[in-house]
DNA sequence: TATTGTTATACTCTATAACTATA
DNA sequence: TATAGTTATAGAGTATAACAATA
């Protein structure tokens, strides 16, 4: 007994994330003259977040598969927005890091990401706020 | 100010919508013997809510292109999951409705959703689960 | 044998524009 | 002229399996 309509939650979880990448790619489109896209922006901010990584330990992080990933990380380092380096201690492991180009680039999608969490969150008080998001980090 | 990390929150919300739908489609994919897919079953799990709905309206809803939606509907009518009408007053609108074949499907959907709802947020207080579905309905 | 990462492939979802029929 | 819905099409994201190199 969650106490919840699951149908419900999973048409409002729907809805929002629709609204949230709608907002998003509405601003970030225009400055996205690479066309990394919203998943290559995934990428690159995930790697902001964690620093130089193993490509197996990004695709676990955004829980995308591994062929996608492959993808996504050969076009962004032909745009210059990452590196890869072989593991010095396993051969088989090649890991990820940013470039200034990708560091550049995160600076500008905190902007905007800023922005369109304002918009979002604005009906929330501020209580509510850090609640939304503990809750999120706890699920 | 929001006070919150605005990247921190798009990749936890991205996360969380990865990890509903894996959730979800492991379980219903077994069951989708029609392959409506998740989308097929956005559209069911809304006019579920709705009751007969226009296209438009229901579009809407969504938060979808109408091309996507004509082509979807299209597909859930021909396997016997909505009926279409004209509406009697305007010709150009036509209302959706689910058979019996869709309220079945919906009935399965329900039990599935209420297990992968219960087990996702099974972390949270009954508090928390409250609070978050109510944030989630104010954003 | 198991794991890391690559390639190939097929399918679903998304976005845009041009079209028709009614209003 | 505006709106509801359709068609066509191209692009992005996803899932699976088979594979090579290394452990």
């Amino acid at each position: 007994m969650t106490g919840i309509d699951a149908m419900l939650l999973a048409r409002r979880m729907d809805r929002l994330m629709r609204r949230l990448n709608a907002a998003f790619h509405q601003r970030a489109e225009p400055l996205d003259t690479d066309k990394v896209g919203p998943l290559g922006g995934m990428v690159i901010m995930a790697l902001a977040d964690l620093g130089p990584t193993p490509v197996s330990a990004l695709t676990a992080e955004l829980g995308r598969d591994k062929s996608q990933m492959t993808r996504l990380i050969q076009m962004l380092e032909r745009k210059g927005y990452v590196v890869r380096s072989s593991h010095p201690e396993d051969k088989r492991v090649s890991v990820m890091a940013l470039t200034e180009r990708g560091e550049a680039f995160t600076a500008q999608m905190r902007v905007i990401l800023a922005e369109v969490a304002g918009d979002l969150l604005g009906s929330l008080s501020e209580g509510e706020r850090a609640a939304f998001m503990e809750s999120l980090g706890k699920i």
